[in-house]
DNA sequence: TTGATTTAAGATAAACGAGTCTTAAATTGA
DNA sequence: TCAATTTAAGACTCGTTTATCTTAAATCAA
């Protein structure tokens, strides 16, 4: 599993707040069981993403969370730096420590780069870019075989 | 971690017994102590290994585990199924269940060839290639940070 | 045969990720 | 004010991965 449960469910949440409602609050409760994610475990993940600044929240009727900023503003590199760090962007393939251009493993030279395409990836795509996705072309993100 | 520490520590040992000592079996401990690999840990990777054809072992005075095959018949592919499995080549990035051409999650068009050239360099790479640059280039297998 | 060496196998423990539960605090509307 | 709603925060449980420990079995050499 490249990014954790944790970090899988954050790109979700996200995607789901910006392309459901944008702008406007949304109970966690909602986007968990809109998402079948468990609440409690969303709960802690959200409130990992409002100390990051990639959420905001109010509490009581009517409150929730919402997406900090503009969801073109939103990377979902910045979601993984948040909740998994750097270390899937930066660590060697077979777990030396130090391993870089000064002191390679025999694996680096192919490594590097492949890493360096998946971070592109996460980098260079937005929020925005794929809420449209979602609802222009249907994609989704729930799992579909539990409720046919 | 894209792999785990099984994983890791299974390709090191290939690795190795494909650089140091080709076709004679050399004892785990031996492996454990050049790698920095805890040897009963070991040890139960490398049963693993035995079990998937990749090694092969004797017990006994000069026993020892060594390549089942010449190692340019070896692909990291062939190490990292046995020890991981297909998932991580496999699975969605957001770990939607059944995420593919037919129910792509948003990011399905952009992570499947990523995913997909990261999966090529374990299937074109050979623990010969790797075990030549070892020997000619010097790259390294072990932790030197913890042994300067 | 005997003893040293080495893998084989399984029990056990520690660390971590994933998930659950409970209580507190804040907000809103009646 | 009061009650309902909702996030905030932390303790707790569970399962898997990682790591350690112990004993058995096989092999070889003297």
């Amino acid at each position: 599993m490249l990014l954790s449960k944790s970090c899988e469910y954050g790109l979700r949440a996200a995607l789901h707040l910006a392309s459901v409602a944008p702008g406007t609050y949304v109970p966690i409760r909602d986007v968990s069981t809109a998402l079948g994610i468990p609440y409690h475990f969303l709960a802690k993940i959200a409130q990992a993403m409002i100390q990051q600044k990639i959420l905001a929240s109010t509490r009581g009727p009517h409150g929730g969370v919402r997406l900090a900023r503009a969801a073109d503003q939103i990377t979902l590199n910045a979601i993984v730096l948040a909740l998994d760090g750097p270390a899937i962007f930066e660590e060697c393939v077979l777990g030396l420590p130090g391993c870089g251009t000064q002191q390679p493993c025999p694996l680096h030279d192919q490594w590097a780069p492949a890493r360096e395409r998946v971070r592109a990836m996460f980098v260079e795509t937005t929020l925005d870019e794929l809420a449209t996705r979602i609802q222009t072309q249907g994609f989704r993100l729930a799992d579909l075989t539990s409720t046919p």
